[in-house]
DNA sequence: GTGTTTAATGCTAACCATTTGCATTTAGAC
DNA sequence: GTCTAAATGCAAATGGTTAGCATTAAACAC
């Protein structure tokens, strides 16, 4: 995977086999992940990972916007999904955590009309839905 | 205040004075408040409370839907503010932590929409602008 | 290739918001 | 007033995350 570790020259990171491996998993995965699965998955293809590094690789990761964070719902750990290329939103799933991203924000016209209204200057903003994805809508109803 | 009093009532919670303590401190402020912020208003009226029972006054008004709760950003710990009456969202303040509360919401359409679009039933979501007040942007200007 | 420099890593202990166990107190019902 | 279950205080435990420090490995010059 070139592509992998062009994302890490074009940071200015130094190219870890660590890195590379979180960078690779990351890049596989459809859904949000913790600094605990990531730790595990990594260690699947290398024994010898510890959890300080895959935080701290996180760390400089979401500092050179590789990576963007979310807590999901109210849980207290920290999920890590590949940075989108635009402004992306989420549909995620409370039952097995699967995740739909939305490419596109209905907010940005009601954003700039918020800022004039309040004299607030918008910076970001977080939105994401939680629900039932259209697989445990059908597993619920079975059982 | 009776309407406080009222609240446990129509919620089947014991009327204690720590629980009327913190229903009233969080009745007089405006912006989110975290379990030790609640917990250093309360000793001041209160010298005898301690932070555990903050905390389960906290989570016996959450499940009862007398507050609500939000993670500020991506920091590990959790606020909470008096629940409104309808559906709302906050634009936060990322210098000083006030909060504008707005009661209407923008996107009941749109979400209905990705329900059918994407087969997926929406239970909730959340939605909160991050930037900075009037206040604030004028003391950074002046600084 | 070797040597040098500096950042990355592993391991362990610390941190800090939150939760829990348990003995004691108290609200609400009688 | 008595009684009972729920609420509380205190101390210890939990769990995700961070920091300290000695060791290793990328990157770069030669
Ligand atoms: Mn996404
Ligand atoms: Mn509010
Ligand atoms: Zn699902
Ligand atoms: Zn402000």
């Amino acid at each position: 995977m070139k592509k992998i570790s062009m994302q890490l020259e074009k940071a200015n990171l130094k190219k870890t086999k660590h890195r590379l491996l979180i960078l690779k998993i990351l890049a596989e995965t459809n859904d949000f992940l913790s600094a605990d699965d990531l730790f595990i998955r990594a260690k699947q293809s290398d024994t010898k990972i510890s959890l300080s590094t895959v935080y701290r690789i996180l760390d400089s990761f979401a500092e050179k916007k590789i990576v963007s964070t979310l807590n999901i719902d109210n849980s207290k750990q920290v999920y890590y999904e590949m940075a989108h290329q635009e402004h992306a939103h989420h549909l995620i799933c409370l039952d097995c955590q699967s995740v739909i991203h939305i490419k596109d924000c209905p907010i940005h016209d009601y954003q700039s009309q918020l800022s004039k209204t309040y004299n607030f200057q918008v910076k970001r903003h977080s939105l994401e839905f939680y629900g039932y994805c259209s697989k445990c809508q059908k597993s619920k109803k079975n059982q």
